[in-house]
DNA sequence: AGTGTATCCTGCAGGC
DNA sequence: TGCCTGCAGGATACAC
């Protein structure tokens, strides 16, 4: 569910309104959704100040004195609302997991329908460790399309999964690696290492730009997922394949397709996304496909 | 080692 | 109306 640009914008929701808080006491209303026993997880959050609240890959980070850090992965349902707000009194949470009540009044509740997500409270060393089992950041200014062309190589897996492996490439879900694969024009299950420098430029580059278009339009809202001030992400009325069985490509007007592979749908154009190997890219279209690098 | 599959859980849409 | 099946944005434990 909530994939890179989800997590982008909740957190900068929740920035203005968690950041400076203390919290006075913990509510857990669903156990499965620690990795501890609660009075171990309440025992290290209560009392803390939030200094800070941050994004790595799909994660929500509240930053907290005395060098912690509560890791919050939404999973499939998960949201973070801080209340009372406006929205909550129209989108009330339905499945609250965890409460962090504040001393100023108010708190945070991280609801989650299909409690898939995790919420758990770290050093900031055992923190740094797991971010550090994590691929590379795909906004990141270093993160080249040479980069991911030397990561894409050492693995025969459909470029689709590769995408979506955390190990790999951080905070990349389902909906973007279909929409990124269909703007660079390479079908989901071209082996990873079949790509030729200038596809995995085009790719990068159509990542790139998947994903700061969603965090520009808030996000994709299916069903679940909202803003910290409970709005809905307005990307989904722009995605070109994601979820489009059936419907004219944007482009060619061939019919949009779905596969089933690694338990997970894929959506693509046959004609823009050719399947065999080497096969020749599409011509530039209305959407305008990304260039080849340089050089 | 590197892939693919099943599983966790709830809710909803569609078929009958 | 109601029951059944399949599907959903993620991550992980396992089998091969």
């Amino acid at each position: 569910m909530p994939e890179l640009p989800e997590a982008e914008t909740i957190v900068r929701g929740l920035r203005p309104a968690v950041v400076g808080r203390r919290i006075r006491r913990i509510e857990v209303l669903h156990e499965d959704i620690l990795r501890e026993r609660k009075s171990a997880f309440a025992d290290k959050v209560r009392g803390a100040l939030i200094v800070g609240v941050e994004r790595r890959a799909k994660n929500v980070l509240l930053r907290l004195e005395g060098a912690r850090v509560v890791a919050v992965s939404l999973g499939m349902t998960g949201r973070l609302l801080p209340l009372p707000s406006v929205a909550a009194v129209a989108d009330r949470p339905g499945h609250p997991a965890v409460r962090f009540r504040f001393e100023s009044g108010g708190s945070l509740v991280f609801d989650d329908t299909r409690r898939f997500g995790k919420v758990e409270c770290l050093s900031d060393g055992e923190w740094a460790e797991r971010s550090d089992r994590m691929g590379p950041e795909p906004l990141a200014r270093a993160y080249t399309a040479a980069c991911l062309h030397a990561g894409l190589v050492r693995s025969r897996a459909p470029v689709r999964s590769w995408l979506l492996d955390q190990r790999r490439i951080a905070g990349v879900g389902n909906i973007y690696a279909n929409e990124a694969l269909y703007l660079a024009g390479v079908h989901p299950r071209r082996p990873a290492r079949g790509l030729t420098a200038d596809e995995a430029a085009w790719l990068h580059r159509s990542i790139r730009r998947v994903l700061r278009d969603a965090i520009r339009a808030g996000g994709t809202t299916i069903r679940d997922y909202r803003t910290a001030e409970g709005g809905r992400g307005e990307y989904g009325r722009r995605l070109l394949v994601y979820g489009r069985m059936g419907e004219p490509c944007a482009r060619c007007r061939d019919v949009v397709r779905r596969l089933v592979f690694g338990n997970r749908s894929a959506f693509y154009c046959p004609t823009c996304q050719p399947a065999a190997e080497g096969a020749r890219a599409p011509a530039s279209g209305p959407l305008g496909r990304p260039r080849a690098a340089r050089g």
